[in-house]
DNA sequence: GCCGTTTTCGGCCCGACTGTTTTCAGTCG
């Protein structure tokens, strides 16, 4: 974790056991601290280094703030803390991670049933004591229940592969629904985050009651968590899915509003109060002829609202597509004429990295080829896994059964029905060495290399040797990471990108949901550098072959257009980029 | 506890929703 979130994290403790204790206005402070703490780009280790005055540069953190910073970031915990842990001894972030539960709940809970843990929530709540509780009742007692079973399973954020073909299936729901005007999907989903907090849905419409209705309704919500008369939340796939019903006037405002980020709002907020404009979740207003613009929600003459495009246009801004709105210097760079023309889906022709039954694939070459030929490709790579270091139980083929294959490939090449290319998966072993011979490298059309195991401690000297391997050409899922399993080795993208672009070798986003490797933030870094991406699945079947849009929409966090791309080439543009 | 002034103390984001407490507190986004 970065130092920061974790100073943020300690400070969120705090406040939610100065709040827990029935602490007024303070808990915010710290929160909000808190919360600067952790978006600021500075690294708060180095300013605690320099002393509490430095740490006061960040927003909301003043005197006594900072110096529990520097305590915390040379102790790893803060007295204060470590005092209000003993008078309240509770696993804070595990019990407030139940829906429903939060710091006053937790205080309620400890002071009138010594409730700490997880573990002594649910048996309380089983054994029917917290409806006895003042304040609480038998509803509560069962939403708690229901509540740490989601929270245990879940732990939070699900995959944006899991998450998406539930809100797309929501958005087919809606608009279906006569009374529906438009329905889009909003929040990080929207964003194409490789995780998702929740799937966020939003509709326009006159009758807002009756989407309400059909919704709670629908069949594929599991559970009603929440109706009300403008929102709404139901639960499907074990997946929590917020609708948001806005009048037809409004959508546009509220779409950009609930596209977030947060970080890229704020920014847009106050791009606008520049210009004596204000903008909200209810439209841009012209506020240059009101004495206290924050005197009302929708104060001013309201000039935008209607359209997500008119809201920008608004701000004398071109439109900024949902990947980039990350606060990485989008807005400045739309002010400045800049915007990349992103990549779009259906711009990649081929795809470079996926198995067959040579290895731990499912499918022949002839299946892949049918199959690829289906989903539009042009070309593919045939690149199974070689024998080396992370190859288990024999999946990984040695020297000889790889010269075995490109003699198959060769013999098949002219009955194929799209251009494939004999490839291998090769290890890259810990001290950057490749797992195959290098005149069998030299004779391959095209090599990927990947880590597969000592995937820990920082692996920039790995990748960049295996960069500069000269029979190399795409760096197969680069940190190794699995979303939600490890974080893979750690990465100083900049030297890895400088060498990629000067070895002619290409990094790969993996659009596997699982792995999201590269990310939106290393791509772009890796498209400033000049380097070369391609965007494979990875696919060891056929259905696999659909996982590229979430390649693509990582390319297009990254700020990617088509010709940072290898594979939107065609495939002689492809060969020519081959070693 | 911090901020921003009204410059040394008063105010702290807010609207929607739920469940329970008949008038509101806690949670969430």
């Amino acid at each position: 974790m970065r130092p920061n979130a974790e100073i943020a994290d300690l400070l969120e403790e705090y406040a939610d056991l100065l709040e827990a204790q029935g602490v007024e206005y303070k808990h915010r402070t710290y929160r909000r601290a808190a919360e600067s703490i952790r978006d600021s780009p500075e690294d708060i280790a180095a300013l605690a280094a320099e002393g509490p005055e430095a740490v006061q540069q960040i927003q909301d953190v003043g005197e006594s703030i900072s110096k529990k910073v520097v305590e915390a970031v040379e102790t790893g915990v803060f007295e204060q803390l470590e005092e209000a842990r003993a008078e309240m001894p509770v696993e804070m972030a595990a019990l407030t991670g139940v829906e429903g539960v939060g710091p006053k709940t937790v205080g309620d809970l400890y002071h009138a049933l010594d409730v700490r843990d997880l573990d002594d929530l649910e048996n309380a709540a089983r054994e029917g004591e917290i409806r006895d509780v003042s304040g609480f009742g038998e509803k509560t007692e069962r939403n708690i229940l229901e509540g740490i079973e989601f929270a245990r399973q879940s732990q939070g954020r699900e995959l944006l592969g899991d998450a998406r073909p539930v809100g797309e299936a929501a958005l087919d729901f809606f608009e279906a629904i006569p009374e529906a005007g438009r329905c889009e999907l909003a929040g990080s989903l929207r964003r194409w985050k490789p995780t998702i907090g929740d799937i966020d849905v939003l509709v326009g419409s006159d009758d807002r009651q009756a989407v309400i209705d059909a919704f709670t309704d629908w069949e594929q919500a599991d559970e009603v968590i929440e109706a009300g008369t403008d929102k709404a939340a139901v639960r499907s796939e074990g997946q929590r899915v917020d609708l948001r019903v806005v009048v037809p006037d409004e959508f546009g405002s509220a779409l950009q509003y609930f596209t977030g980020s947060k970080q890229h709002n704020i920014r847009l907020r106050n791009y606008a109060i520049e210009r004596d404009l204000k903008i909200n979740e209810y439209g841009v207003f012209d506020v240059s002829q009101v004495e206290d613009p924050n005197s009302g929600q929708r104060v001013g003459q309201r000039v935008a609202g209607r359209t997500e495009d008119g809201m920008y246009d608004a701000l004398e801004l071109p439109f900024i597509e949902p990947e980039m709105r990350e606060d990485r210097g989008e807005i400045d760079a739309a002010a400045d004429g800049d915007l990349p023309d992103l990549i779009a889906e259906g711009e990649v022709r081929g795809d470079l990295h996926l198995h067959t039954e040579w290895s731990d694939g499912e499918y022949t070459i002839e299946q892949m080829a049918e199959a690829a030929v289906e989903f539009g490709h042009d070309y593919i790579c045939v690149s199974d896994h070689a024998t080396g270091p992370g190859m288990v139980g024999g999946v990984g083929l040695d020297d000889e059964e790889l010269r075995e294959q490109l003699a198959e490939i060769r013999d098949l090449e002219s009955d194929l029905p799209v251009t494939v290319f004999a490839g291998v998966e090769a290890n890259i072993a810990k001290d950057g060495s490749i797992s195959v011979g290098d005149d069998l490298l030299a004779d391959l059309d095209c090599v990927v290399a990947s880590p597969h195991s000592g995937l820990e401690g920082d692996g920039t000297d790995r990748i960049v040797a295996a960069i500069e391997h000269p029979s190399v050409d795409i760096i197969g899922h680069p940190s190794g990471r699995m979303i939600h399993r490890r974080p893979g080795v750690e990465l100083d993208i900049d030297v890895v990108a400088r060498a990629a672009a000067e070895n002619d070798t290409a990094l790969e986003i993996n659009s596997n949901p699982h792995r999201l490797d590269l990310w939106g933030s290393a791509v772009k870094q890796v498209v400033e550098c000049g380097a070369t991406i391609a965007i494979d699945t990875d696919a060891h079947s056929p259905p696999e072959y659909e996982y590229v849009r979430y390649g693509v929409h990582t390319a297009r966090r990254g700020w990617a257009q088509a010709d940072d791309v290898l594979n939107t080439r065609d495939a002689e543009g492809v060969r020519d980029f081959l070693h």
